[in-house]
DNA sequence: TGACAACATCCGGTTATCCGGTTATTAGAT
DNA sequence: ATCTAATAACCGGATAACCGGATGTTGTCA
């Protein structure tokens, strides 16, 4: 059962957890967005982003400079009852309504800006 | 969501999943059932059943000598949820089954025993 | 009371996880 | 070619998780 216990890991890091629920929000991120969305550092993003991508979460799609996530699960699969599970359990959390808002807000302040691939990730 | 991220993390740990799985099926245990059932040291066995117990996973009731675990989540809660995806997902695995099968026999041979309290843990 | 069985907790050692800071890579622009 | 932004990989260091073996606790029985 170390495959099952694994699967669970995965969902145990809040960070992650995170992760998950703003791309279950929305369907493609990049690395930069997520940064901006969570307040952190570009290698934590990109390290808990690289793991999931490992272990066959999320697919990358490179576009230009950025390199964009998405959710890739099989349907069906127990990792698509899972998230569909996740998604049911935080919906009804402030805390992640909050999140939701603040990627909202971030990808809109993304696409106001004159040159609509800026980032400014500074 | 930290509370949401230690909830998973106690499904990530395979000796927790097993525990978790032989509760599911048997609706209780005591700690010397699952040290002989996962052959596991007495040690290891109940400082994870004790893990569970603090988190409200499972209650305890003495019996006598033993102490017996349950199972015991709010029906509808988000622990129950994932505990009904769990046994779906592990049902369909063939090392679950063959756990399973270990429990019976344990079980049964326990039965058997003149001294039905008998545990023989040595 | 003493002996014993089941269990909980403590102790230390090992390993895994997570992190920030740094360096390397990649792709686009000049 | 060179410069820069975005990202990935690497590197210690701190913390947490996990383990077996030893010790403590609790309840039973003689």
């Amino acid at each position: 059962m170390k495959k099952e216990a694994q699967l669970f890991k995965s969902l145990a890091d809040e960070t992650r957890l995170k992760m998950f629920w703003l791309l279950m929000n929305r369907d493609e991120l990049c690395v930069c967005d997520i940064m901006g969305v969570l307040g952190i550092t570009q290698s934590k993003a990109s390290r808990h982003l690289r793991y999931l991508f490992h272990l066959g979460w999320v697919t990358d799609r490179r576009e230009g400079v950025w390199m964009n996530y998405r959710l890739s699960v099989a349907p069906g699969s127990p990792e698509d009852k899972q998230l569909k599970l996740l998604v049911e359990i935080l919906s009804s959390r402030p805390e992640a309504q909050a999140l939701k808002d603040r990627l909202e807000h971030w990808l809109a302040a993304k696409g106001q800006s004159k040159d609509a691939a800026a980032c400014q990730c500074s």
